[in-house]
DNA sequence: GCAAAATACATCGTCAGGCATGGTAATATG
DNA sequence: CATATTACCATGCCTGACGATGTATTTTGC
């Protein structure tokens, strides 16, 4: 089994993450935990506090808007929508993080070489 | 010039910056800082206080030990060296960190084939 | 038919790491 | 001789991840 990440390492990409599982379809809480876990081929299981905590600022920051589904059966399932200044805002996350990732190579691998 | 790296992507890799620079040479506190300044290119600067907890973190878990340099004038220096256990510690931080790499990024950047 | 598990939402409180601020003391410099 | 630089360190704040816990509904196993 492959080996998980550690909450330091994924910390400041939760946010990142969810925009880009909204960028593909509006998705509600549990759906979307399912899809990291599914993208991450387990290695990363996203918690419930964690999500609603991204979902809350996300929405405040109005990267993201929700709306409740009308399920006529089931449980209420509250769905989210990625918006035009959310979606900047996931560009320019992963170009940062594309920074970041050569800067902490640079820093702490002596093998790399760019 | 280049990016800064925002705090939320440097964590939890600081104690491995510090190790790498030690494995090169024993060092003390303001010449860590000034060697990761350089290595960075002026992308990310060690700030003190981040550092000094840092040290310490690594030195209760036995991964760094410290004496003090006889500097016959100018200011005391305490330099640091890393113990064989640090080197193991820092290996396997760096195996962690590829594993993370490549898991954020398959989570966030679409654009991103293995 | 009913207990247990799964689905789906959410809050509270804790913990750790990074760092802004501020402080001390010695040496170098203009 | 004042100011900057070198070098150490402590206190306290903020943020983000998440363990624990809670509610309500629906599905599943026996």
């Amino acid at each position: 089994m492959n080996e998980a990440i550690s909450s330091d390492l994924i910390r400041g990409h939760i946010d990142t993450i969810i925009m880009r599982v909204l960028r593909k379809q509006d998705s509600y809480g549990y759906e979307i935990i399912r899809s990291v876990t599914l993208f991450s081929s387990g290695q990363y299981e996203l918690k419930e506090p964690s999500l609603y905590s991204s979902l809350k600022r996300l929405e405040k920051a109005s990267f993201i808007r929700s709306y409740w589904g009308d399920e006529s059966q089931g449980g209420r399932r509250k769905y989210y929508t990625i918006t035009q200044k959310g979606t900047e805002a996931y560009e320019n996350a992963v170009h940062e993080w594309r920074n970041a990732r050569n800067l902490i190579n640079r820093l702490i691998d002596d093998k790399f070489v760019e």
